[in-house]
DNA sequence: TTAGGGTTAG
């Protein structure tokens, strides 16, 4: 073999393609060089951290295979390649291939500290309770569980597997733990949401650094509790930029989606650089909040700044628009990407192009996504499970269920099988839907039945909603949602002793609806409406518009309210009168009221549209001249011309 | 040439 010249090591720090690392390998194996453990080792090392796709890990998956005498090294950097990939398993398949060969004669390969850190994450990843606690024997009969990284990745590993008292042992018995276990136990004590552990081990710290404060900060906003996060925030001298983010994630995380803006917005103010972190959180919160004018000055920000070819923030973007109710824009985004597309971008916008009922958009997204070598993964199945639910295509829902297995090896989840229940519900194939539900493999949750159940509320199929109805109140008792669903069923049939029944349960047992409300933004100001009679400031003016609206659409638009909407809708909507007074109804009267003629009406409603409410906006959008979207708990309708992207199919 | 704790989108 030539003598290694390790300058060409340095060749590879610029690689960020798997395309390029083939060209240099390429070369360097004509002259014998790639087998010299040194360049191997970093080109093993470059394939899975600096450029981590899931075909470079192959890549070097495959020429680790071809090496006659790999070493630690290279056996520790595809094991912790492969812990934050999609297949966490392969970690432990090389892990166990270094310990068998540790046993065996001459100086073979033996797992490290290093071994142990990166396969534990590999648990963590999955949290595998049973790998974990298995590897934790392995470090032990190594006598690397005192290690204290080791240690430390134990801690976090048992966290992650919900043990706090396997980690907390862990930790009293290290013999010195310094800040970052210290953390790693603080983090475990509020992942497994012992806030008053927490809360006293975090007293007794010797030490305490940056992120003890931000552990805190995060722990208590992962639990609801706002204000104790804000108060530890305000008695911080010292804030640095994952303390801001935090905040920001937190706040949006909670539903406090202004906060996040408001903080994003001091943080630069503060001279702070926003991070990916950053951007992320306050683009969620828009997201969530349906702030379309606030994206697009966050977008203005992106493309002034070093995020402009940052793969995370321009997903986030695209999400942000598509859910804000520009598709378009968020299609603009994907199509202009500079940087390649991961599987969170394709996943996004076809989940965005299903959410518009622009099915064949997405269909053809998802083959795209394929050829162009990015592999779909459990959410983009999810996504494209959706659209053809929503669209009504049984085939092509039922071959992609399949294909996720065969093509793919990914074994369909709770959330896939919902999925087809849904498609079958839909289309009015209950008996189908049900046998699917019979034959899974998987326990069925409450969240299958009450996706029977909703199928049955539309087709008006009492026998069957009676059936999951039974299976929900042993699943989940206390949902006044399945109720009222259920009673809407009767009452569509006039089987109006069994509705009271209900409503008298209801009543006995002090159980409320969630109250609808539709939401509009104005001039940078977000305005809610909540159903009934409420005249007070800006509602009353919504009010005297919807008036003049009623008037002119019964007059000339041909509009007869649909009454059985009411018992329909009776689950989504605190019934105060008539379907006339709904939430998304005022909120569409307001915007024409105060938005310019030339506008869309972007419109976010809690609950699911009504079949009423539906018929109102198309009317409106034709006889107004306007195009009206909204965004309701499951999708969006955009109304023009007369017309429903959802074709009337939801 | 490889680690452990704090913030990350579908």
């Amino acid at each position: 073999m030539i003598s290694a010249d390790h300058s060409c090591l340095t060749l590879f720090n610029c690689c960020r393609s798997l395309t390029s690392v083939k060209q240099i390998h390429a070369h360097l194996s004509k002259i014998g060089l790639d087998v010299d453990p040194l360049i191997a080792g970093k080109l093993i090392l470059q394939c899975c951290t600096a450029i981590s796709a899931s075909l470079a890990l192959t890549y070097a998956h495959r020429f680790f295979g071809c090496l006659k005498a790999p070493n630690t090294f290279m056996y520790n950097t595809l094991i912790r390649g492969y812990s934050e990939s999609q297949s966490p398993g392969c970690s432990f398949e090389l892990f166990n291939q270094l310990n068998r060969n540790s046993g065996c004669s001459g100086s073979p390969p033996r797992p490290d500290s290093f071994s142990f850190a990166f396969v534990l994450k590999a648990a963590a990843n999955m949290s595998s309770f049973r790998a974990g606690s298995q590897l934790h024997c392995q470090a032990f009969l190594h006598g690397l569980d005192a290690h204290l990284f080791v240690g430390t990745t134990l801690i976090s590993m048992y966290a992650e597997c919900g043990r706090g008292n396997s980690a907390r042992r862990v930790f009293d018995e290290m013999p010195q733990p310094n800040v970052v276990a210290w953390n790693a136990m603080l983090t475990a004590c509020f992942r497994c949401s012992d806030l008053e552990d927490a809360r006293a081990l975090f007293e007794r710290m010797p030490f305490k650094n940056s992120a003890s404060f931000n552990v805190q900060i995060s722990g208590f906003m992962k639990a609801g509790k706002v204000e104790s996060a804000r108060s530890v925030f305000n008695s911080l001298g010292l804030k640095d930029d994952v303390t801001w983010n935090t905040m920001i994630v937190g706040f949006a995380q909670n539903s406090y989606f202004d906060e996040a803006l408001m903080y994003f917005r001091d943080m630069l103010h503060m001279g702070i650089r926003p991070t990916e972190v950053s951007l992320i959180g306050v683009l969620s919160a828009c997201a969530d909040a349906g702030m379309l004018v606030s994206t697009k000055i966050l977008h203005g920000f992106v493309e002034k700044s070093w995020f402009l070819e940052n793969i995370s923030v321009r997903n986030a973007l695209l999400d942000a628009y598509s859910k804000c109710g520009d598709v378009g824009m968020a299609r603009s985004v994907f199509d202009h990407m500079t940087v390649d597309r991961n599987v969170i971008s394709w996943t996004c916008m076809i989940s965005g192009l299903a959410m518009y009922g622009r099915v064949n958009e997405a269909i053809q997204l998802f083959y795209e996504m394929e050829e162009s070598g990015v592999q779909p993964d459990r959410i983009t199945f999810i996504s494209i499970l959706y659209a053809c639910s929503h669209a009504g295509l049984i085939e092509q829902g039922h071959s992609y269920f399949s294909k996720m297995k065969d093509v793919y090896g990914l074994d369909p989840g709770i959330e896939h099988y919902g999925c087809m229940v849904d498609l079958y519900g839909r289309a009015g194939k209950l008996a189908e839907a049900y046998k699917f539900v019979s034959q899974m493999p998987i326990e069925p949750t409450d969240t299958i039945w009450r996706t029977l159940l909703g199928a049955c509320s539309i087709h008006g199929n009492v026998h069957l909603a009676q059936r999951a109805r039974e299976k929900l109140m042993v699943l989940d008792p206390n949902n006044s949602s399945d109720r009222v669903l259920l009673s809407n069923i009767y009452a569509v049939i006039g089987q109006w002793k069994d509705v009271a029944a209900i409503r008298n349960s209801m009543s006995t047992e002090r159980m409320k609806k969630d109250p609808g409300w539709s939401m509009i933004e104005v001039d940078k100001l977000a305005y809610k409406f909540t159903a009934g009679r409420n005249y007070s400031g800006f509602t009353q003016e919504a009010y005297e518009k919807l008036g003049e609206i009623m008037s002119r659409l019964k007059e000339g638009g041909g509009y007869v309210p649909e009454v059985k909407s009411v018992l329909h809708d009776i689950e989504d909507e605190e019934k105060e009168g008539s379907v006339a007074l709904h939430s998304e109804k005022l909120a569409v009267a307001f915007g024409l009221k105060r938005l310019h003629k030339s506008k869309t009406i972007h419109v976010m409603k809690n609950l699911r549209i009504c079949k009423d409410c539906h018929e109102f906006m198309k009317i409106v959008s034709q006889l107004y001249d306007v195009d009206i979207v909204v965004r309701d708990r499951s999708r969006f309708h955009s109304f023009k011309d007369g017309s429903c992207s959802c074709k009337d199919y939801w």
